[in-house]
DNA sequence: CATGAATGAGAGTTCATTCAT
DNA sequence: AATGAATGAACTCTCATTCAT
């Protein structure tokens, strides 16, 4: 029997957890490296040094192994952003700190980032996949969406449609990532800097 | 002997060009409706009603194809954009033109940018495919930077990093055509004055 | 594309018509030399002579192969079988000609009978496959027992259950193909003789 | 060290005993409900709440495994079967007494039945295995054409081939158990008058 | 100009089996 | 006596591409 299954097992061995891990992010590194397509489920073992069965040994399939990828990136950039926005009294300062958190988390999981945007680029173009937007992607849209209807209510932000500008938000975000993917040597600092200053001025009353 | 290759022959036949419109304006199609990688050349044929073997007869291979697609539809683009943003005099003015003209276009061409954005995002994920951007897509960035630095030599920008500002607006641009790709009955008007006016806020110079 | 599919093409050119035949009398030899199991797509095609991949172009994959198979064979085993009864008058003589056309039928073609029959073991096996049978046998079936009634109907016959008489006639019959699978120099002649004689036997009305 | 081998160790502990036949029947329950060839290692330790390896190291492999659940019916449809021919005096009586003992064994023990003759099917098929035959059936059969050379020594039955005749009656019996597999409702009863009768009037001698 | 026939490479998955613990 | 972890072989199928016609 395989150790994965649809039937989630609530405990998983220390063993079969680091081995899984280590999957994943031998998936992680592939899909950095050279790209989705490329990441072939013989690639990413080869670069774990197990067997390709182990895979399918330790989960269920291919999709299943992407899926876990991308819960995993999710997960500990929510644990890295959310805190640092929660700290944060003001709209404006949220917003700010909501930024600066995600370019830092980009910058310390560049790879990660990468494969990420990647796999997604990948998943939303599919068929009939539900991709992982609708649940992540939605909640991680809603979370910034408050924060502008927040700043709006508190008379701090001008009237923009606050769907519209936290969509550009993410996707100012998200293009930094690319920008990474392409230039291993952004200078993040001031790019962070710039996009920060950016929304400041974007989203200011200036009682126009 | 084929009708294809690298090396440019200077003249293609009427049909060999009406074919070839044909192919790539079905490969748009099916890239639009099922997603890029269900795109396989067995489908495109079958979408224009001809054999696979004509596909390879008119194109080097399907990497061949997929770049003339790209080509064709940023031509189109170009086409489109560039004459709208030279009405414009002021900096500012030539901006919101250039968002409103790249809006436009995707409005009236939804397929085509669906499936330039799917094909981008496969294709900077490729190994070594050189892709289509460093040579295009850095010259339309040029464009844009171009028009920036004159609003901020004229006085009217405010003091930010011309390259992220580019990169910024294209992203933002960017992330509506996927907007429209997971959205088709996306309100692109609204979107259109809300992002013109996003960067309105953000270049102008305030005196701060 | 492929030169099979979903849509039945109404014509087939006559070199797949031909590729198609070679295929699946490989399909019979490998079955029948080797067993069910052994026959991969991999040996199928390498008796052949061809590539793996031109068994998935002429047929929709493993399971079209096997069924155009039993078709096959079924085909023609009607069309040995039925003329000949049907030259009989009697109900007697019709029993006696079903057993004897098919006793010769599996001793003209006793590998295309080992492949069917171990076809058939296979896939009423199988755990959703409708196999072949709820159409082919049972229809094969039916003849057999319209036999039967005519001649209880007629007062030739005892009075038997016809459905049990004719399955056991089948099983009978069936059993042979297994004999022959078995024991290539099986003398038919004699088999032909002796079932004939035991159903003559055990079907006529003794008035008892 | 494995407790199992083709080397017979003459002893085998209780609880040894116990898995394995805890095993063996598992085996039986999965082939009969899913079919032989989802009869998986996995499916068959699944189902009896075991590793797999278990399996492995109770039994030499997986042949060894079918092997000892077809020697594992068969003794136990011998022991069954035997002593009911015995209690019969005449040759007509001993055939009848086979029948119906036959068709009383595949009525209570439908399922182990039904998994002997779905692996039966998959064995005589298989490449190099020398299945379970050779042994086992023929020393069946000739228990049959004992009956029936006797039935003819002593002037009772007709001058059939005793070889073909003892064949017929194993089909016949074994398409019982088909039809058992295929339609859990069959009525035995009257399946076993039926086939007793047939047999009956063909091998009895009417002096023709 | 266009096609049908054919191929080879490679993908994901399943499975029986082994081995250290 | 029993297991979890791991492997290697094999299988079916898809796809871009080639070539003779």
């Amino acid at each position: 029997m395989s150790a994965n299954g649809q039937e989630r097992q609530p405990s998983r061995s220390f063993i079969e957890e680091a081995r899984r891990e280590q999957i994943v992010a031998s998936a992680i590194a592939v899909i950095a490296e050279h790209g989705y397509p490329a990441a072939t489920m013989g690639r990413i073992a080869q670069h774990a040094g197990v067997s390709r069965s182990l895979i399918n040994y330790h989960f269920a399939g291919r999709e299943d192994l992407i899926g876990q990828l991308v819960v995993d990136v999710f997960t500990r950039g929510a644990q890295a952003i959310v805190p640092r926005v929660e700290t944060a009294s003001t709209p404006a300062e949220r917003l700010a700190a909501y930024i600066g958190a995600n370019l830092d988390f980009i910058a310390g999981n560049r790879r990660d980032i990468v494969a990420l945007v990647r796999v997604a680029a990948a998943l939303d173009t599919a068929d009939g996949l539900p991709g992982v937007d609708p649940a992540g992607a939605d909640q991680g849209l809603e979370y910034l969406r408050r924060i502008l209807r927040d700043g709006q209510d508190a008379g701090q932000f001008a009237a923009f449609d606050v769907h519209q500008m936290a969509v550009a938000v993410r996707n100012v975000i998200d293009g930094v990532s690319t920008q990474v993917a392409t230039d291993p040597n952004l200078d993040l600092a001031m790019v962070t800097r710039e996009v920060a200053a950016l929304f400041h001025r974007a989203t200011r009353d200036t009682g126009e």
